[in-house]
RNA sequence: GCCGAAGUGGCGGAAUGGUAGACGCGGCGGUCUCAAAAACCGUUGAGGUAACACUCGUGCGAGUUCGACUCUCGCCUUCGGCACCA
């Protein structure tokens, strides 16, 4: 803490440690599936742990609780749990510094961090904890793999990999920042290694789909660009005169319209047909440019900033539809990763086929004339939609046009087909990493691939493994683990040593919160179906191409086993912003990490809670600032000194109008905390309760009101403030005289008639400058108000010697009078 | 380069067509105190005035409207995301 915090004058630690004990002892946040009221399954995402806890996570999961609170006391059974992410690099990591295993080092950090959690207040019911590394968890893991295998949604394929030579080990693509390893900031290279994948890809399609759920359009905006849909054309080109087993060159493109237009071929370097089609000539020139090309980092390669190189291979390709034969190069900018590998090249039409026909002297030929094209040479590629020169019986046509005709008449003389591309690759879940889930696969020189039997399940992660990196699975040089018997003949054979990749775990660990429990299967089938799809998921904006689609791949795949029956995991979708301190985010090795326990002894639990949601709209984050949380801490202190007035000093005769102002404000407030708390906009629903605190704070005004009055005032506060200071609106609950607990009340209602305003403030413009307020009643009438707007000596002296031409008159609240 | 979000007092922010700056932080002045802290009261956008009045003011420039922080168009800045995907 750098400036000085003020203290609190009710005695948080002892009413904190009271209540959570008592919630404890009572099982109030016990979550029951047997429950008439209707179900609310209110999810965020679940911590790793990491070690401490810092504020950024009391961010997340206090505004997570706020909302679940409430619904709970909108009459919701809510389930609300909590759990750890607990497999991971980062325990490894720990563990080959300090020497302590993963799993100690992971298991002390989530027993801190559970009570550092508790400390908060929420209510957690903590018999459904999902702890992710643990046996009786991953071995569902390894049962999901299993029937994905079975069902044609795992395969095994050798495929590139990021590497980073500084941690000797195998980087998932969400730990490639930029090109380079998070942890240690090395250029990351590439492997060819024999990697399992989920096939996600065949859910690309449906994943575009975003109808079922109601998510941040932000969200779905970047899964819409990962997934990355281009409907196209693959179109052959001929190349049968080099006698080779492969009869022509396929390409991909999203403009066939220009197909008239192509005056080159460029195919990645690490194509295939590059070497069968490399002419004697060509030989030492290409392979140059091959290995120069292997050797470029990613970044290097996909920088767009980069000049585009290419060389010629000496060979040539037909294009069937003009008869014109092609030179075929290659070229760095084509990624064989995507689409086929092969482009074909129309400079006059594509920004980087221009660029690359003008470097290397390539003709440039026009097929989509600009409107008022006079035949002359472009000096920038063309690329919006034109008319069709140059491109045979096609001529004339608009392009739009054009690209479907010349794709139907391609079609149709078996010159390539239709297709659809997709950015998104297919999921990669092999890790060569010790702390993560054995995937289940065995090894038999006379049976092949041979997945474990389910009854053998778990395959348990042996605890004796070296995981010193070395490149390879630590579980590789683990003998005990890596031989064993083949599932069919009984043979030896060798296990899979690689683990899974971590997001696996949190794909489905909505789905066991339901039953964390339960032993028999991955979830129990009513539970799940009860508690799911999650109606309310919060978290940060950071998971948006990789978990949540992860977590939607999963579900879709689930129901087509037939075990569940939504189509979406997660039916509404809301991101927090980030707590920054000093300007920047906050995590360890940047040192700016504020620790929630140091304010918690010093000004409670509620205090830091309310501060937090208070700094700004929750979805936008904020910075935080230690003298910022004496706001919430003043507001809190006023809250408890006015609930202990002497009860004796109440006045038996009210003031009608005080009452009537106090009830006004009372149902006005309920009506904004709820419409707020309900929205996510907690500053301004704790602005709203600091307003009517600072009304029952009046000076004297138990002189003015009875104390039944006064107590259905205050309990109301307490109720409307349970969901962001639970402990303190309990224990004042209690003081006030009622017995079980605030947070099971119902949500108070209010009154639309009773909430209204019946003197108002009527706004005098002239010209639509104010120049009177003039204090009405609400239903004065357009004449009552022009009557008393022109008596006004300030709207008089503004109209003096004016025409008025007109008066707008807004009912209970503006008359603008226009005059010149 | 493309897409998206945002720009309001000293600061965090409120107000989405009708009193700009709610609520809070910080500051200033006062009460209490031997003194301080806390608390309480007052004050706090800029200019202007003895005080009022009045003028200006929501990134910049236009526009729509009786009236614009709010809607439209064009810029500037900041922050995110994507970035040779053929």
């Amino acid at each position: 803490m750098t400036t000085k915090t003020i203290e609190t004058r009710f005695p948080h630690e002892i009413i904190e440690n009271k209540w959570q004990k008592r919630w404890r002892e009572s099982s109030l946040y016990k979550v029951e599936d047997n429950d008439p009221r209707p179900k609310w399954y209110e999810l965020t995402m679940y911590p790793y742990p990491s070690g401490d806890l810092h504020v950024g996570h009391w961010y997340a999961m206090t505004g997570a609780d706020i909302h679940a609170r409430f619904r709970n006391m909108q009459g919701y059974n809510v389930l609300h749990p909590m759990g750890f992410d607990a497999f991971g690099l980062n325990a490894e990591n720990a563990a080959i510094e300090r020497g302590i295993h993963p799993h100690s080092w992971t298991m002390d950090n989530i027993n801190r961090m559970r009570d550092q959690l508790a400390s908060m207040g929420p209510m957690y019911d903590w018999d459904r904890e999902v702890v992710t590394c643990l046996p009786e968890y991953y071995k569902w893991n390894q049962w999901f793999f299993l029937q994905f295998y079975k069902n044609d949604l795992a395969y095994r394929d050798f495929a590139p990999v990021n590497w980073c030579p500084s941690c000797v080990t195998v980087l998932a693509n969400e730990q490639v920042i930029d090109g380079a390893c998070e942890r240690c900031d090395t250029t990351v290279t590439h492997r060819d290694m024999n990697q399992w994948f989920f096939r996600i890809t065949k859910y690309a399609e449906e994943l575009l789909d975003q109808s079922k759920m109601d998510w941040p359009e932000r969200i779905n905006t970047m899964q819409t660009n990962w997934i990355g849909k281009s409907e196209g054309v693959e179109f052959k080109f001929d190349i049968t005169e080099y006698g080779l087993d492969t009869k022509s060159l396929v390409t991909f493109t999203t403009r066939i319209d220009t197909v008239y237009g192509v005056t080159f071929v460029v195919l990645a370097p690490e194509h295939p047909l590059v070497q069968p089609l490399t002419s004697t000539n060509q030989k030492e020139a290409v392979s140059d440019y091959v290995n120069k090309a292997r050797k470029s980092s990613e970044v290097e390669r996909l920088a767009t900033d980069r000049e585009k190189t290419g060389v010629f291979l000496g060979s040539y390709c037909v294009n069937p539809l003009t008869g014109d034969r092609i030179p075929i190069l290659i070229g760095d900018y084509v990624l064989n990763t995507y689409g086929t590998g092969i482009v074909m090249g129309v400079p006059a039409h594509d920004e980087r086929d221009f660029i690359f026909a003008k470097k290397y002297d390539l003709p440039i030929k026009v097929v989509v004339a600009p409107p008022g094209w006079d035949g002359s040479e472009l000096d920038e590629a063309y690329l919006s939609p034109g008319t069709q020169v140059n491109s045979s019986q096609f001529d004339g046509l608009n392009s739009t046009k054009g690209k479907q005709l010349i794709a139907e008449h391609i079609e149709s003389n078996d010159l390539g087909t239709r297709t659809v591309n997709y950015r998104m690759r297919d999921w990669l879940i092999s890790r060569q990493r010790y702390w993560g889930t054995p995937i289940p696969m065995v090894y038999c020189d006379a049976c092949g691939v041979v997945p474990v039997k389910e009854e053998d399940l778990p395959v348990l992660l042996p605890e004796d493994a070296e995981f010193l990196p070395t490149g390879e699975s630590p579980l590789a040089v683990h003998d005990k683990f890596v031989n064993t018997r083949c599932p069919d003949c009984g043979k030896p054979s060798k296990r899979e040593t690689d683990t899974m990749d971590t997001f696996v775990d949190s794909s489905w660990y909505f789905l066991r919160y339901a039953s964390p429990n339960y032993s028999e299967a991955a979830f129990h089938e009513k539970s799940a179906e009860l508690w799911n799809p999650v109606d309310q998921y919060t978290g940060g904006v950071e998971h948006a191409v990789m978990h949540l689609l992860y977590s939607r791949f999963f579900v879709k795949a689930t129901r087509d086993l037939g075990l569940i029956k939504y189509d979406e995991p997660f039916k509404r979708l809301f991101n927090q912003g980030t707590i920054i301190y000093k300007g920047a985010k906050m995590s360890k090795s940047r040192g700016n990490v504020i620790a929630p326990d140091d304010y918690v002894n010093v000004v409670g639990a509620d205090t830091v809670r309310t501060y937090l949601m208070f700094i700004g709209p929750w979805e936008q984050g904020g910075e935080w600032n230690d003298s910022g949380i004496n706001g919430a801490a003043r507001w809190l202190n006023k809250v408890w000194d006015i609930s202990h007035i002497d009860p004796k000093s109440f006045k038996g005769s009210p003031d009608s109008d005080t009452e009537k102002d106090l009830t006004r404000l009372l149902h006005k407030t309920i009506m904004r905390v709820g419409e707020d708390i309900e929205k996510f906009k907690y500053n301004t629903a704790i602005s709203s309760l600091m307003q009517f605190t600072n009304a029952l704070a009046e000076e004297k005004l138990f002189e003015k009101i009875n104390y039944d009055q006064w107590l259905g005032l205050t309990r109301n506060l307490y109720k409307m403030m349970a969901p962001i200071a639970p402990h303190l609106s309990e224990e004042l609950w209690e003081k006030s005289g009622m017995e079980s607990s605030v947070h099971t009340q119902e949500w108070p209602k209010y009154n639309e008639n009773l909430a209204k305003d019946d003197e108002i403030t009527l706004v005098v413009q002239v010209n639509g400058k104010v120049r009177a307020k003039i204090s009405a009643s609400v239903d004065i009438t357009e004449s009552d108000a022009n009557e008393i707007a022109m008596d006004d000596p300030g709207v008089q002296k503004h109209t003096q010697g004016l025409e008025i031409r007109k008066v707008i008159y807004v009912p209970g609240k503006l008359l603008n009078i226009v005059a010149n």
